[in-house]
DNA sequence: CACCTCCGCTTTACATTGTCAAGGCTTTAC
DNA sequence: GTAAAGCCTTGACAATGTAAAGCGGAGGTG
């Protein structure tokens, strides 16, 4: 009994799915949310400081997504998009490369979408609001993650990996997820011995990922 | 350059390290911020609300920790000591399993201790003040996941396990941070496709654990 | 044209928050 | 007995999240 439902405002009351984003404030200040969320982390960006950003008034924001929460929740649903559209490309370009390398490379992907729009993750994976109950959103972050299922049981169909599938595929899934959030947050560094070089981060993310492919069953 | 050092303030000025807690006040704030952090997240709890459930006055926190960030990285560094023992006790008591058993138990150890201890977690690793910076707190972090790291060697060392040592204690690190994260959001039931029953979340996270082991060369 | 009604956003207002400066009370030291 | 230190409070301020009411124009209807 928190607030499942979010107040009904005059105007759009909440956009429930991602479709129909309308308006271009609404547009401008999901823009700015992104912007200040990817410098100071998405929980310490204020509704004001958004509307700033955006050139609109300071209540902008809670008209179109009711609370601030409603705003992350919607920089959420954003995300989901992006996430799919990316795994998706990612999986037709890998189309023909062997089982295993598509594995590999759907895991990096993840990671690096992570990397890409740290506050489109943060906003899917790792903010309050995200963690329990909120049906619609819990449902758009599992369809989100079917494309690596189905990729998961491709592989396996196809031979490429025994054992037992929904294991490897949850193992495939707390890795990257793993890893994407220990990077996005830059403490992946901090657990790899060695400083190495230009881009450290990205080599410990290939490394990590292909051994743990390469050791499926 | 964004604000390394803490404001000094006339007392005690933020414990670098995690010795001398002293008085019954700053104990008596930091049992309430871990309440108010379970029941709402870290990043929800305010100053304020904190002093008041610790029935102080609402500067209190401020005194003794600097700011609100002080006050979290305070609960960091408890945390870390918390993790630190109670991953000490375990590989004490395991000493005797074979090699893998122990790698399985240390991991599960590291979620549950994630499980028991929300706010601590969060506030070692997933707030943003946790992410990047801060050198002592990254020191901290990082001796605290050396026990881990040498349990590793030593299994390796042992003949138990093959393979590269760093890259087998990287797999182990994310895996468990990445199963931690899910399973302290609650997001761990959202993956697994059946409901199950009663104490869902740690069967799965035995299964994962347990398969990635197994299959460590 | 006049009128009405939405849509998109603003203005005003208020309770609450984080932080700062200053002060008081108690304990300890000399 | 006086001084100092530790522990904490009171008071104030700017900034935040949220709610309610209002404004201007576009679009339709008579």
């Amino acid at each position: 009994m928190t607030e499942t439902a979010a107040a009904p405002a005059p105007g759009t009351p909440v956009t429930g799915a991602g479709q129909g984003t309308g308006s271009p404030g609404r547009a401008a200040l999901l823009r700015a949310l992104e912007e200040l969320a990817r410098e100071q982390g998405v929980s310490n960006v204020g509704l004001r400081e958004v509307a700033r950003r955006a050139g609109l008034s300071h209540a902008a924001p809670t008209h179109f997504f009711g609370s601030r929460e409603g705003m992350i929740r919607a920089l959420a649903f954003e995300g989901l998009e992006l996430l799919d559209d990316e795994l998706c490309v990612a999986q037709e370009r890998d189309a023909q490369l062997p089982g295993r390398e598509r594995l590999v490379s759907d895991a990096k992907e993840f990671v690096a979408f992570a990397q890409r729009h740290p506050a489109h993750f943060d906003a899917i994976f790792r903010t309050p609001s995200a963690a329990a109950g909120d049906g619609s959103l819990d449902r758009a972050r599992r369809a989100a993650l079917d494309g690596l299922r189905a990729l998961v049981a491709e592989v396996h169909a196809a031979g490429d990996i025994g054992g037992d599938v929904e294991t490897a595929f949850l193992q495939l899934c707390t890795l990257s997820h793993g890893i994407a959030s220990l990077a996005v947050d830059g403490l992946l560094q901090g657990l790899d011995e060695v400083p190495e070089g230009p881009n450290a981060a990205a080599d410990v993310v290939e490394r990590i990922i292909r051994a743990q492919v390469a050791q499926l069953p």
